[in-house]
Order: structure tokens, then sequence, then C-alpha cells
RNA sequence: GCCGCCAUCGUCUAGCCUGGUCUAGGACACUGCCCUUUCACGGCAGGAACACCAGUUCGAAUCUGGUUGGCGGUACCA
């Protein structure tokens, strides 16, 4: 983006604004999240306003319940509106569904100004029209056919109930705009034909729609999905038509699957709700999505959604299109679990042991079996979690990661030899552990005070006695080290523990 | 098919506008080593890219043209 093009935009803090459009037909999209997050971005960058406007005119498939995801999601990820859905603003209402006179009003004003008229072809002449066209190898439009009905004709057709739809007369013209990320790009409009722009006069279609309340709304800037790119000519003649004045427009790269395709539901989880349900975090979400397609000019990958503000320029927007790789955010989301403090991380992590059924009881913190044997509070869950947090990708990696801490898993009694160790010899060193475990009294159960105990222990391999004292206490094979497992435990549930691995090895 | 957009390591990207400082930098992933009872963390090291062909220039990842490839759009969906 030229400098001169820039300053077009900057300083106009106040007029400024920006909105996301989504329309209520599924769960929030992640490709659709990111078009939010960079209009939030680019208003707060620039200290303007961002509205959040619901286009639900497909009455079939918008659902009140996709919309109540949608404003969830937003909520979740830390975005606010500042007009929209349940924050009325000067230029509401902001669903298109409530908006319908106003359409009208414009459709009336264009069909009076002979700028669109009322087309009675049907499906299928038209669909004969461009597969012909096609054959012929040009590009398919209206033909124009009803373009010039005598008035009487048209009368007529009205009169006798004919169906129609409302076709704007599109210029015979180049059009050049400017994008803010791409620069200038060019169309030839003669090559589109006639749009529709509105089933009879009632039903008003999606390009229309969205021209006339971007105006409506006094939008500045309209941030959207690559995929609107060839809309935007069309979207300019009706401004033109109109006698809007024509918003700055910018088109976001596309964000891909691994196999560069676009990403659908076959690729595996695509709505916001789906990531939040496998235990990524809001934090690692937004940074994760805010470097697809955008970068800083240093080598900084962190940010918050603050530090995003800040440094957001669009002018640093990439062109071309973004591969979603999950090792990326898992990565990422790792590091901001590492950043929670343990009683954080035991109440964003606690709902997923609901979901595993054993473990359903670390859910609950004053929890104790039937026979009174063992409990677990709040302290004991936080310190559980807490030792797994390096460990976990997810949220819902924490139940397999430290299930140990409350109830053993089945283990077999090969599990604690340690390389070539025979079992006598693992009972051995497990009593000789036992006896010194024993030694140590409540308050010195502490990770280094037995790990300096334990060490007396030790022969040429210390292995020998680390593995199956790590063993018996997890029942795992891989876990973290037994002397952290061990304070966390408390003496009475170790020897429990030992106990219960000597037995194993007489089995 | 037609129209449009795009093109640096496997991936996200820095660098490109304002040619030389680029034997192309960072991160994720991968490999090896160290730490270490295991896994993970951490530390160190390594492999890994300017799609191709012309042109401009003393000099091109950077500028121009073309080729190839990818993506998007081609609805009475949004």
């Amino acid at each position: 983006m030229s400098p001169a093009y820039q300053a077009k935009f900057e300083g106009m803090n106040g007029t400024l604004r920006v909105r996301f459009a989504p329309s209520p037909t599924g769960l929030l999209h992640i490709g659709s999240a990111r078009t939010a997050l960079f209009n939030w971005l680019f208003a707060r960058a620039h200290g303007g306003s961002y509205i959040l406007r619901i286009e639900d005119t497909d009455k079939e498939r918008s659902r009140k319940d996709y919309e109540q995801n949608i404003l969830e999601s937003f909520k979740w990820l830390g975005l606010d509106w500042d007009e929209g859905p349940e924050k009325q603003g000067l230029y509401g209402p902001y669903r298109q569904s409530e908006r319908t006179a106003l359409y009208k009003k414009y459709i009336e004003q264009l069909l009076d100004q002979d700028k669109a008229y009322r087309c009675f072809c049907t499906k299928e002449e038209l669909e004969a029209q461009s597969r012909e066209m096609e054959s012929r190898g040009e590009a398919p439009r209206y033909r124009g056919t009803c373009s010039h009905l005598p008035q009487k004709q048209i009368e007529t057709n009205i009169a006798g109930g004919k169906p129609f739809i409302i076709r704007l007369r599109m210029p015979n013209k180049k059009l050049t705009f400017e994008d803010m990320i791409r620069g200038k790009i060019s169309f030839d409009m003669a090559l589109t034909g006639d749009i529709a722009i509105a089933k009879g006069e009632e039903d008003p279609l999606w390009i229309f729609v969205v021209t006339i309340d971007d105006y409506e709304m006094k939008i500045s800037h309209v941030i959207r999905a690559e995929e609107h790119l060839s809309n935007t000519p069309k979207q300019i003649v009706l401004q033109e038509l109109l006698g809007f004045p024509i918003p700055f427009y910018a088109h976001l790269p596309m964000i891909l699957a691994p196999d560069r395709a676009k990403l659908s539901k076959r690729h595996g989880a695509t709505s916001i709700q789906e990531y939040k349900d496998a235990g990524y975090l809001p934090e690692a979400i937004i940074n994760f999505i805010a470097l697809l397609g955008w970068h800083p000019s240093g080598d900084k990958e962190l940010f918050t959604l603050d530090e995003l503000a800040k440094e957001f320029s669009i002018a640093r927007v990439q062109k071309a299109g973004a591969v979603f790789n999950v090792k990326r955010l898992d990565w990422l989301n790792n590091h901001y679990l590492r950043k929670k403090t343990p009683s954080e991380l035991a109440a964003l992590a606690l709902p997923f042991y609901e979901k595993t059924e054993t473990l359903r009881r670390a859910a609950d913190e004053t929890y104790a079996n039937s026979d009174g044997s063992d409990s677990f509070d709040a302290a004991y869950v936080e310190k559980a979690l807490a030792l797994a947090t390096e460990r976990a990708q997810k949220l819902a990696d924490f139940p397999e990661l430290t299930g140990f801490f409350f109830l053993v898993p089945p283990y077999e009694a090969k599990l604690l030899q340690w390389r070539a160790m025979q079992p006598e010899h693992v009972r051995e060193q497990l009593s000789r552990i036992m006896r010194t475990l024993e030694s140590i009294d409540n308050q010195s159960f502490t990770q280094d005070i037995l790990a300096e105990r334990v060490s007396g222990l030790y022969g040429a391999d210390r292995g020998e006695i680390l593995w199956p004292l790590r063993v018996a206490l997890s029942g795992k094979q891989f876990s973290p080290g037994p002397f952290e497992i061990a304070e966390i435990l408390g003496k009475d549930r170790v020897l429990k523990r030992i106990k219960q691995a000597i037995q194993k090895t007489m089995q």
C-alpha cells in the first residue's frame, strides 16, 4: 500500500468504522474469527468503531442458536463490539431481517430511476443460456433479455403473477479500485452482465443488502475474506448508481488446510466452539490466527490482544493464503497453559474431567471413596494439575496426564522392571525404598528431602531404584519424576502404592 | 472455459515498496547431542526455501515481461 493511500485513513479517528458481518448459518468458523479479529484490530489500532451485523437474509439457513454461538465465541475470544446485537447504537437495528423496509425503499428507487429492471426469465432459460455461452468459451452472464421489455408487457406479467427478479443495469466499462492490501485491481464489467439484486421487491439478495447496510451504517473500511474480491466491483457499481461514497476495501488471504484446499469440515475442527471444546485457550487461538496472514516487522511471535492492537497494521497483511498448522497452535496453547496459576488451571481443566468416567471424581473437591479410603481437596487437585502443565498441549490432555493422582491405573508387574531387572530384584528394591520412606515423617515428605534420602539407596544404576519407584507411584510408562509425584501424593498414599506394587511382583 | 488474485525452508513468515549490508533471518515441525530412571521441559547443534525463463542493471529474492503452478469467483447462497 502506498504511503499516500495509507494517509487517507490514518487520522480518521472517530469516523473510522469497520464491521464484521457473519451470517448465522453455522458455528463461528475459525476463518471468520480471523476476519473478525483483523477488523477489530484495525478499529482498535486506529481509534475507530467496531460494528457487528448479523446477515440473516437467508431465512432457510439462518438460525438463532447460531447467532448466539457467534456472540458467545466473540466474548470468549475477548472481542467486544461497539454496536450490534445486545449493544444498540445509532445505526441499528443490526440484524438484516429487521431492516427489510430500508432495502425495499432502495429497490423502488432503483426501479423508478430505471437503474434496475424486472427480469421474468425462468431458471431453466437462464441455465440454458449460460451453458451455451460457456460452450463458446465466453464468460457466462445474463444477456439482457428482459432489459428493455415494453411497459405494457411488464404490467401484464406482473398482473398475471409471473415471478420476477430484479436486475441491475451494469455499465459497460472497466472498473478499477484500490485494495488496501493488494493495490489496484481491475475488472471488466461488460463480462459481468446485469446482476440480480433481489428476488421480487421484498426479498433482497446479499450483494444488495450488504451495500445498503455498509452505507447506512457509515462503514468506512470493508475488511473481508478474499473470496469477496470479485464482489467488490459489483458493489462499487451499486454505490455509484445510488450515489453512495465508496468505502475502502481490504481483502484478506484465505486460511488453507494442509492440502492447500479451503479449510473445511473434512480437515477436522473448523469452528471456534470445537477448539474451545478441545481445550484450547482463547489467548492461543487469538495469537495463532493473528499470525495467519499478518506479521510484524520483527521476530516477535507472542502477542496478547492488547499488544496486537498496538502493533497491527493492515499494510503488513499477507497476500498469499496461509496454511493452518495445528502443531503451531498446540505449541502456543502449551505456552499459554504454562502462564496460568495452579488455581486458574484447575478451574479451566476440571470441566474436562467430567467427560471421563473414571476421573469424574477429581472434579469434586470433597470426593471420598465409598469406603472413605481417599479424598482430594482443592489444593491437592491444583498441585496435581500444575505438574502436568509442561506435558499438556490442551486442557483435554489433563485427565489422561494426571489420572494417576486420583486412581492408580491398572498396569502389568513387568512395567516395574528397569532394563534387565528380575522380579525378585524389583521386589527387593521396592522393599528397601519402602523402609527408607517409612522413616521420613509427614512434614519432611518433600521432593528435596525424599530425593536426598533415597539417593542413599542408589547403586551403579540409579534407574534400578527410580524406575520401579516411579512406576509404583504412577502406574505409567511415562510420567513426571517420582519425588515430585510423591510429595503431592503424600506419605500415606505413597506407602500404599509401593505396597501394592510389591504385591504385584509376587503374583 | 472465462475473470481475478497469488507465488521465500515441510508450515507460519522476516527481507521485497526505497536493488548491493542475504554465503536469505526467526518461529513451529523434524534430526542429532547434552541434561535425565521414563516422558516432557530446558540447552546446544543440524538439515531445510528465493517456482521457472527472459529482460533491465556493474549488481536482482528485491524492478519488468512471460511461463508454470496454486487459490478464489463465475447462483434467484452468503
